[in-house]
DNA sequence: GCCTAAACAGACCAAACGGTCCGGAAATAT
DNA sequence: ATATTTCCGGACCGTTTGGTCTGTTTAGGC
């Protein structure tokens, strides 16, 4: 058994993502799927029971691929420093290198694209979209929660609110990067809020040093 | 002529408008908002060739009805004091106040519910929606452009980076508000927006004075 | 070498969907 | 009052779409 199944399951879920990210998940149709990776609705529908299946295998493989990213990224700011502060702007900057080095395919957030569709799920992708949310949400928070304990804002600040502050330019960034076809966008906008977070726990003002 | 023509058309927007904010342009499907509205097919097609023209017109009056809203808040800031720093700060207290005041139906931007399946619609449609953008974008820069003349930052900035801030947080807040169900993150995020101009202009810390 | 099950191909189907057409009511112009 | 035009109801139509079914190929297990 096992032919080469588990390839062309990941071949239907990237070609999948490329669609749902350019059109929807409304949008983007099965018909479309099969002709853009080359196969047929026999081999689609081996793999996914339902169009909702495919969905939902999306989601999670994305939320996965996306909880992996960002664990490494952590573990790499967390090696190059001991201060939490020092490591969340590191981590930020880390994000800002990895996109201003992507060009074409606008940076998009399957679960953003989801969100615009929402009454189109039922509750346990509503829920799954809720604890990635949460999730990154949480991550973040407990670093601010480090910070703000080792260096005083200037300001009284939530760390819950500036953790979803991440996600918030992350999410708006994309939107406008495809709005206004500027691949730049998501790297500038996360160097803004890092400025932010320079200014509110009083980082003094140094030249890029990093890489 | 014109019984009521206006009327029902705008029936049929606010309907279709409601329906794509939940479900994505392309999970709005016509005998949906017939239902949701009240009409019939004919009905539906007197007023509109095709459901592009649809949403075309639903962009239109959605993008007007939106510069209106900034048009009047940005006078009523303008009104309350000559600084272009506190004009811009009470721009934005004012659009927290809004967004604080609402409750259940999550705010959601409809060129952002347009922008996650862009390539469903034409070249027209996509010009409406960056130029849309642009405009937030030119309006914002040309205040941040005085204000950087009369305070000097205490980072160097791009006033069109710091416009777009703001539409990137709104945006991103609302997709946050609707994935984790919580309508008071389009405010709390555009306070911490706010912080940020605060932080970054070295506007002293001031209680809540306005409203 | 043969059996079994996974991995596909592709015709087929029922429902949904966008759109058309025509008849009739309702309002206005003359 | 009557003609005319806007406005709308609702049956109808062709295509698309998600999904099924049957048959065929391919890769291991023994």
């Amino acid at each position: 058994m096992r032919k080469d199944g588990i390839a062309t399951r990941e071949k239907i879920l990237d070609g999948a993502r490329d669609l749902v990210l350019r059109l929807g998940y409304s949008g983007m149709k099965i018909d479309h799927v099969l002709e853009h990776v080359g196969i047929t609705k026999g081999a689609f529908f081996h793999h996914f029971k339902t169009k909702e299946d495919l969905a939902k295998a999306l989601l999670r493989r994305y939320a996965d691929q996306d909880a992996q990213i960002y664990a490494e990224t952590r573990a790499q700011a967390e090696k190059l420093s001991d201060d939490p502060l020092q490591q969340m702007l590191i981590f930020i900057r880390l994000f800002e290198d990895m996109f201003n080095g992507m060009t074409e395919p606008y940076p998009g957030c399957l679960l953003a694209s989801y969100v615009y569709e929402l009454q189109q799920f039922d509750d346990e992708t509503r829920g799954l979209l809720h604890d990635t949310f949460a999730r990154w949400r949480a991550l973040l928070q407990e670093k601010f929660e480090l910070i703000v304990k080792q260096h005083p804002p200037k300001t009284p600040v939530s760390p819950a609110q500036l953790a979803d502050g991440f996600t918030v330019v992350l999410e708006g960034a994309f939107i406008l990067a495809k709005a206004m076809n500027d691949a730049r966008m998501a790297g500038e906008q996360l160097r803004l809020y890092r400025n932010h977070i320079e200014l509110l726990f009083d980082v003094p003002a140094q030249g890029r040093a990093a890489a």
